[in-house]
DNA sequence: AATACAAGCGCG
DNA sequence: AAAGCGCGCTTGTATT
C-alpha cells in the first residue's frame, strides 16, 4: 500500500486547485484536484478524518489560503508557510548552500495585503493575473518546498531550523485566526473613556471640549490668543518667547521647565494623541462591531517579532484596554511573562547564576538579592541597558555590576555586539540569522580605512559600527524571545484546539464560523495573550496556557533549570 | 496635488 | 531623569 503523506502541498492549476500528497523522501504519492469551490469543503473532510500528527498543509503564503477557509469556518492544525520559511532559510547562515534558495527570487515578497473589498481574495476568480507576490502554482509550490526541505536536511542543526519552520507556520496560521476571530471590544465603554477624557464628541474639524479649554489654557499663559500649538516650529518658538528655552516639543524636554504652560500643555498633548489615535474616528473605523481585528504580520520585524498593520494594535494604549470585554457567558483569560527577555538571556547563555536570580520570583529582585545591583530600580535599568546597548547614564554606568556576576548572560550579548561591529552576523537560538551588512555600511566602514580618511569619515565609521553592534547585540534576544514566545502560542493553539465546543446557544457569533463556539486566542503582543473562551472553561483554558508556558520552555531549552512565570488572570475586564 | 520625511508618542 | 533595542500611526512640513 502507499505510504501515508507526512505533507499535503496545494497550489493552483488553472482554474482549478491541485492537492499533491506528499511522502517523508518528498516523493509525490497522489494527486487530486478539485474546482476552488469545493475546496474548502475538502479541506474540512480530511482534517476531520485525519490522524493524531495530520500531514502538515504546504502552501504558499497562510495569508492568501487560509482567509477563505477560516470564513468557511474550516480550521487546519499545521502548515509550512513557503514565504516566511523561505525568508528565515535564505537569511540563515546554518545552511551551507543557500545558492539555489536565493536564486528563488520570486519568494521573497512582502507579506500580502490583507484582503479588501477593493483586493478580492484568492477565490474571487479572475483576479489571478497581475497579483504581486509569492508564485501559487502547485508546480513552484513543489519545487520550492522540497528546496527548503534539502536545505533544512542538510545543516547542521535541523532539528532547530524544523522547530522555528513549523513555530512561524503556526504563527502564521493565528495571526489570520485572530483577525478572523477579532478582539471583543466595547464601544460604550471605549465611548465612555473617550467622553470622561475629552469631553463629548465633537463635531468633524473641531476638538473635543476638554482639549478646548486646555487649549484656551496654553495659549493665555503664552500671552498670545492665536498661538499655533499643533505646529511644533511655531509651537517652539511661542514656547521660547516666554522663556521655556527647550529645543524640542517633546514631553520628556517640557517636562524639565517650571512654566505656568507646561502643565495644560503635556495635557494637550496628551489628549490630542488619545483623540487621534483612537478616538471615535478609530472606533467607528476599526472596531465599530464589536471587534478590533489588526491586521497581524507574522515575521514582519527582523528580529522574528510579529508586526502589525491597520488600527495600531501594537500600540493599543493601557488606556483603553478596559475597552476590552468578553461577550456574555464568555470570559477572558489574560497572560503576561515577566521578563521574558532576560529569562531567555540566562538560558540561551547557559548561565545558571542568572537563572537562579530568575527562579520563582522576580527576576530583578533576584538579581539584588544576588548582590549584584542595590535596588530592583537598579537592577532593571542595568538589565535593559546590558541588552540594548547602553553606554552612557545610569545603565551604562550599572552594566559592569552585571558584566561580573553573570559573566555567561553578559558574554553572549556582548559577543554579538563585537559581531555585529565587526560586519558579521549573530543567530538566535533556533537559528534565525541577522540581516547581513547593507552596502553602504560596508563602504562606510572601509572608507574609515583608507589612508585619505578623514576624522569624520572615522568618527561615521564607529558611529554605524556600535550602531550595529547594539542591534546584533539585541537581536540575539528579542529574535529568541520571539522564538520563545511564537512555541508558547503554537503549544497553546494545540491545546485549545484539542477542547471541547460550547453549545449553539451560547456561541459568541462575532468572533466568526470558526471561533463562536470554542475558546480562542484574540490578542498577542510580544509577551502577552488574551484567550477569549465560554466561562466554564475558563479555568482549563488557564491551566493550559500555563502548561505551554512550561513546554515552550522545554522545547527550547530542554533541562536548563529555567522559570518563565506568568502573570495569569481570568476577567471579564482586559484593564484588571 | 501627490509623496517623502521628521517629530512625537503609543506599545513590548 | 530620558539613554540603549524593535515597531506603527498621525500630523505638519518640505519636496517634487
Amino acid at each position: 500500500m502507499t505510504a501515508r503523506p507526512r505533507w499535503r502541498a496545494v497550489g493552483r492549476d488553472g482554474e482549478e486547485i491541485v492537492i499533491v500528497e506528499v511522502a517523508a523522501d518528498l516523493g509525490e504519492l497522489a494527486r487530486r484536484r478539485v474546482p476552488a469551490h469545493a475546496w474548502a469543503t475538502l479541506v474540512a473532510e480530511i482534517e476531520a478524518s485525519a490522524d493524531d500528527v495530520p500531514a502538515r498543509w504546504v502552501w504558499s503564503d497562510t495569508t492568501r489560503w487560509y482567509q477563505a477557509l477560516l470564513a468557511a469556518g474550516v480550521i487546519v492544525a499545521r502548515c509550512h508557510d513557503l514565504r516566511l520559511s523561505h525568508a528565515i532559510l535564505r537569511a540563515s547562515d546554518l545552511v551551507t548552500d543557500a545558492h539555489d534558495l536565493r536564486a528563488a527570487e520570486e519568494w521573497d515578497a512582502p507579506p500580502s495585503a490583507p484582503t479588501t473589498a477593493a483586493a478580492p481574495a484568492l477565490f474571487d476568480l479572475g483576479e489571478a493575473s497581475g497579483r504581486v507576490g509569492v508564485p501559487d502554482d502547485i508546480d513552484a509550490v513543489l519545487a520550492e518546498f522540497r528546496r527548503e526541505e534539502r536545505a533544512v536536511a542538510e545543516t547542521s542543526e535541523p532539528g532547530r531550523l524544523r522547530l522555528l519552520l513549523a513555530a512561524e507556520s503556526a504563527g502564521a496560521l493565528l495571526a489570520e485566526e485572530m483577525h478572523a476571530a477579532g478582539l471583543p471590544w466595547s464601544r460604550a465603554v471605549h465611548e465612555e473613556i473617550l467622553e470622561r477624557t475629552l469631553g463629548a464628541r465633537p463635531a468633524p474639524g473641531t476638538h473635543a471640549p476638554r482639549v478646548q479649554e486646555l487649549a484656551a489654557a496654553i495659549r493665555t499663559a503664552l500671552g498670545d490668543p492665536a498661538a499655533s500649538l499643533d505646529s511644533q516650529p511655531k509651537l517652539l518658538r511661542s514656547l521660547h518667547r516666554v522663556g521655556v528655552t527647550a529645543a524640542s516639543t517633546s514631553r520628556w524636554e517640557l517636562a524639565e521647565y517650571d512654566h505656568p504652560v507646561i502643565a495644560p500643555l503635556l495635557q494637550y498633548k496628551k489628549l490630542t494623541r488619545l483623540a487621534s489615535a483612537n478616538g471615535w474616528a478609530w472606533l467607528d473605523e476599526w472596531a465599530g462591531g464589536g471587534r478590533f481585528r489588526p491586521v497581524y504580520v507574522p515575521g514582519g520585524v527582523v528580529t522574528g517579532r510579529w508586526a502589525s498593520s491597520g488600527g495600531g494594535a501594537l500600540q493599543l494604549p493601557r488606556q483603553l484596554r478596559a475597552a476590552v470585554r468578553a461577550d456574555p457567558g464568555w470570559t477572558l483569560v489574560v497572560a503576561d511573562v515577566a521578563q521574558l527577555e532576560p529569562r531567555v538571556l540566562a538560558a540561551m547563555s547557559g548561565d545558571t547564576a542568572l537563572a537562579d536570580a530568575a527562579r520563582g520570583r522576580d527576576l530583578y529582585e533576584g538579581i539584588v538579592a544576588g548582590g549584584a545591583v542595590p535596588t530592583r530600580a537598579d537592577a532593571k535599568i542595568a538589565m535593559l541597558g546590558a541588552m540594548y546597548g547602553a553606554t552612557t547614564g545610569d545603565s551604562g554606568r550599572l552594566v559592569p555590576a552585571l558584566r561580573r556576576t553573570y559573566p555567561r548572560a553578559m558574554g553572549l550579548v556582548d559577543d554579538a555586539a563585537r559581531a555585529g561591529e565587526a560586519g558579521g552576523t549573530v543567530r538566535t537560538w533556533l537559528g534565525r540569522t541577522s540581516p547581513a551588512s547593507s552596502a553602504d555600511w560596508r563602504e562606510t566602514q572601509s572608507r574609515a580605512g583608507a589612508p585619505e580618511a578623514t576624522a569624520a569619515d572615522q568618527s561615521s565609521a564607529r558611529r554605524s559600527a556600535r550602531d550595529r553592534g547594539r542591534f546584533t547585540r539585541n537581536f540575539v534576544v528579542q529574535g529568541t524571545a520571539a522564538e520563545w514566545a511564537l512555541a508558547w502560542l503554537a503549544d497553546l493553539r494545540g491545546a485549545l484546539l484539542a477542547m471541547p465546543e460550547t453549545s449553539p446557544s451560547s456561541a459568541a457569533a462575532a468572533s466568526g464560523a470558526a471561533f463562536s463556539r470554542r475558546p480562542h486566542l484574540c490578542f498577542f503582543l510580544h509577551d502577552e495573550i488574551i484567550v477569549h473562551t465560554p466561562t466554564d472553561q475558563a479555568n482549563e483554558v488557564a491551566e493550559a496556557v500555563a502548561r505551554s508556558a512550561a513546554n515552550a520552555a522545554t522545547l527550547l531549552f530542554g533541562r536548563f533549570p529555567i522559570d518563565f512565570p506568568l502573570d495569569l488572570r481570568i476577567t471579564d475586564d482586559a484593564a484588571k
